[in-house]
DNA sequence: CTTATCCCCTGCCGGC
DNA sequence: TGCCGGCAGGGGATAA
């Protein structure tokens, strides 16, 4: 579920939670979405290491700790790190459990089981494929001049599709694809060879602000995810079949593209 | 090489 | 009421 925005909160919020804190105790259940390690192995590894840092490239999460390891942690559709206390019942899809030293417990929720958690060392970390398999990261492509252009003017697949490739630019998912192409008035479904730099230039502001957007209104509460309520709904057109588009009131479309919803307003987004 | 398709998982919702 | 298909913001593996 979490694109860009969702997992910088995430990261913001596991700095103030855990960096310089240690691991007392750490469970893992066994067919959680742990990659390459077992969760005996993982327990035993991170127990009495303390957080450095948290990092963050598109949606990838690196968690620094003691002793040069890492862990890299991807949310996946569903994944959540979550603070809570010793005596708590974990909820629903819970993972990991990781008791810290100040008395808190940190929690990793994952109901589908689609993140994926890797323990290694710093160095295997910098050079594993999930890492370098990324392209720059869409907030700061997007805020470099003729950046996004670079990235993807070359490609033959429709402009959504080829934003939503997370080698070429990190972070952008199905939510903020959508909102930025409808607020920089862009049919999903151009060509991304057939834009125009005057077209990337506003589709960069367009993921910026769409992204910035979400960031100021998350930056006090919980992570929140849209549930189809549409009075929870804070996106312009994504998740709105048939509702009027807020600039120009034609109904909405949901169509699918690459076995996901692609939401577009007709006439703001014409095809070319 | 690029691109398209299927698959992985669980939970919720609306329709019959 | 209960079942069933469709859908969900992720990426990986595989085939063309």
């Amino acid at each position: 579920m979490p694109e860009l925005p969702e997992v910088e909160f995430a990261a913001r919020r596991l700095r103030t939670w855990a960096v310089g804190r240690t691991v007392s105790a750490a469970e893992a259940e066994p067919g959680s979405p742990l990659r390459d390690v077992t969760p005996e192995a993982l327990a035993e590894g991170l127990t009495g290491r303390r957080f450095e840092g948290v990092r963050r490239h598109g949606k990838l999460l690196m968690i620094d700790l003691s002793g040069d390891r890492v862990l890299l942690s991807h949310l996946g559709m569903t994944g959540k790190w979550l603070r809570s206390k010793p005596g708590d019942t974990p909820r629903a899809g819970t993972r990991v459990q990781l008791a810290l030293d100040d008395g808190a417990r940190l929690d990793y929720v994952d109901p589908r089981r689609l993140g994926h958690l890797r323990w290694l060392p710093a160095d295997e970390a910098r050079r594993h494929p999930m890492v370098t398999g990324l392209g720059p990261d869409a907030l700061e492509i997007c805020a470099t001049a003729g950046g996004l252009a670079e990235q993807l003017d070359w490609s033959k697949r429709a402009i959504k599709v080829a934003l939503m490739d997370q080698s070429l630019v990190a972070g952008v998912g199905n939510i903020y694809a959508a909102e930025a192409l409808w607020m920089a008035g862009i049919n999903p479904f151009v060509r991304a060879c057939d834009l125009e730099p005057d077209d990337y230039a506003r589709l960069a502001a367009a993921i910026a602000r769409a992204m910035t957007e979400s960031l100021d209104r998350e930056r006090d509460g919980e992570i929140r995810y849209i549930q189809d309520r549409a009075a929870q709904n804070p996106f312009e057109i994504y998740g709105r079949t048939d509702a009027p588009c807020p600039r120009c009131r034609a109904a909405i479309m949901r169509v699918l593209q690459q076995q996901r919803s692609t939401f577009y307003c007709p006439v703001c987004q014409p095809d070319r």
